[in-house]
DNA sequence: GATGAATGAGGTTTCATTCAT
DNA sequence: AATGAATGAAACCTCATTCAT
């Protein structure tokens, strides 16, 4: 009976998704060592397959969390929020800026669909990406019903623009590091979505 | 004296880089092997570096390639196209329908983006970015001065948000394939981009 | 001071040899993890080494152990037969039926010679078999003094041939599981090496 | 068009093969490492690669190799022979002696029966083995017919017995080297196989 | 006395790149 | 100019063994 038990081994692998999640982001999957990664959380690589099975499940594993996080910042977003429009602009915000996700962790969505020849990462990825403008469409729906959003175009294709826009803008920002127009580019978005003022 | 040579050269320059661009986007960079480029280009892994100094710059060369391409359906479309308005929704239709791009072209871009690590390549990247984000916002600045595209909002971050979202959208494209809201989602884009009618 | 210790410790290091040969047996000395053999024992991999050395040493004690139940197996038989012959017979019949050495034990054989490469147990294993082949051409001279055995082959070479048959029906049982011509071949052995019928 | 081909390719395969055979007999499979092998056989450890897909197929072909040459000792001394008793002992000493087989061949069997673990091999292995049986229960029969050999005991048990016998000793010569008993006790088993002669 | 986390050496395998032919 | 065999440098992964708790 070790006492290090439970809290010791929580540690050790957040401390090797952290250091994985930031190296994937940095180099990519492939070029990323096993060594490196060790290094950055404090161990020797051997040591890393105590707590993960290989990298490539490390790999897995960290992007899991990641879109834990994500549905995350939705619901706390959605919840917080004064209107599903609203909700649209807080949580591509939260998407780019928030630690949570930050640069490297959209790299790290990137470097996942980089797993490619891997069939049963794709199609788990893809179901998460539809649930993500299932979910981003619904609440477009809302803000329709509602009347903070314009009527006149289909709430599943603005979903779908929507979710493209924040997975392009964290692209550029992954070139560019942090970006000034990013937030401005989701509020020109969400402003874009209004509907326009009645005439009179 | 190199008369049939130069020829040749130029054969076999471009069957190497297209082998390259569709092994790349069918399984990456680092996953892609030089026998497999070499296989597909109709020669030995040593000959391509005749053509080639390394696999990076293979890779280089493809990219800069695409980009040319990219750069041409800006032009092309930007001179077709009745107004700005016009030529952006073109542009971005283009961008994910045609066979320039296609799906495994923004794969490349993809890839390419994967050459982190190196740094001139990934500024370079940067910088190619940044003028198509340009020439989109010089295109926006024209609709916003022709009156087709609505002024509340800044020319330069709608032109972010329309790249990020071309990008965005290919991204998904890749991991879903052909995908019918794609277009869609484009034309919403432009459709908000218009100004609201005058309230009379 | 030690009192209830040393029943422990015979305990422990019973168990570890008996985890040990069914692991060694079964996947190979190689192949077999100390953690493998923890786990059969019920105790953990760190704890072995109170009680061995290392691993080449518990597969030295594991070896000498079925060695030491080899001769005991020897010297019952030999003292309940009727004759020589009959002694030779049982002692093959027992070697190769007997829980005691069983397909896994033969396997042990076999695995420990895989220790090759290290000579000093190489050569403490032929000792071993020169042993046996000794005891069992003294027991084959004897036979051959009482006129049980024929006279007209050499009592060391009837001895090799005889260990070596046992020698290879275990090697063969180990592929084939429980083999029904086993006890038949040693039977069959035993029936050559009596003397012909006096010709009257 | 390389003008090495065919000839140079089963050159290396085939020095591949020897190092290996001699490396595994010497060392064992798991201890044998790709490195000494390609040392062994002039070349490189990742050239071994170009000729054999891993480890475990270098051994599967070198073992392969090896059944071949059984076979084909089996079926010249079976024609050689002027009697199935005579064949039977040509066999037994040409198994034992020449370099076809050699210790080191011998050795090879014994570690590929130590890729336990891998089912397909070991039953491969097992039919191999009822080949050589039944083969031999053959050329007794034969023996018992034409009065050669004895007709008192079972021709698939002597058969057995013999099997046993050759690769029993061929274990024993593994430990002890060229034992000039070996052969001696492959006739002391022919002999015992003649019928006893009539009582007159 | 026991645990099991950690190390570190070593093994197999892959590939970009070179170079004799 | 082209081939493709060969090299050699990693990379991932496995474990015997140690040691703090």
């Amino acid at each position: 009976m070790t006492k290090v038990t439970q809290e010791h081994i929580d540690a050790r692998t957040g401390a090797i998704q952290r250091a994985a999640l930031v190296a994937f982001a940095r180099k990519g999957y492939e070029r990323t060592t096993m060594a490196e990664i060790a290094e950055e959380a404090g161990l020797s690589a051997g040591a890393i397959y105590r707590y993960f099975p290989g990298k490539a499940q490390l790999l897995q594993s960290v992007f899991d969390e990641a879109v834990g996080r994500n549905s995350q910042v939705f619901a706390e977003e959605s919840a917080a929020a004064a209107s599903p429009l609203d909700a649209l602009g807080r949580i591509g915000v939260r998407s780019l800026d928030e630690a949570t996700i930050d640069a490297e962790c959209m790299e790290l969505e990137f470097v996942l669909t980089g797993v490619r020849g891997n069939e049963a990462t794709r199609d788990h990825h893809s179901v998460l990406r539809n649930a993500i403008v299932g979910s981003t469409a619904a609440l477009v729906r809302d803000g329709q019903a509602g009347g903070t959003i314009r009527r006149d175009l289909d709430a599943g294709v603005l979903a779908l623009a929507g979710v493209a826009l924040i997975l392009g803008l964290r692209m550029i920002r992954l070139e560019r590091g942090e970006e000034p127009g990013d937030e401005a580019a989701v509020h020109a978005f969400v402003e874009m979505l209004k509907p326009c003022p009645p005439a009179s």
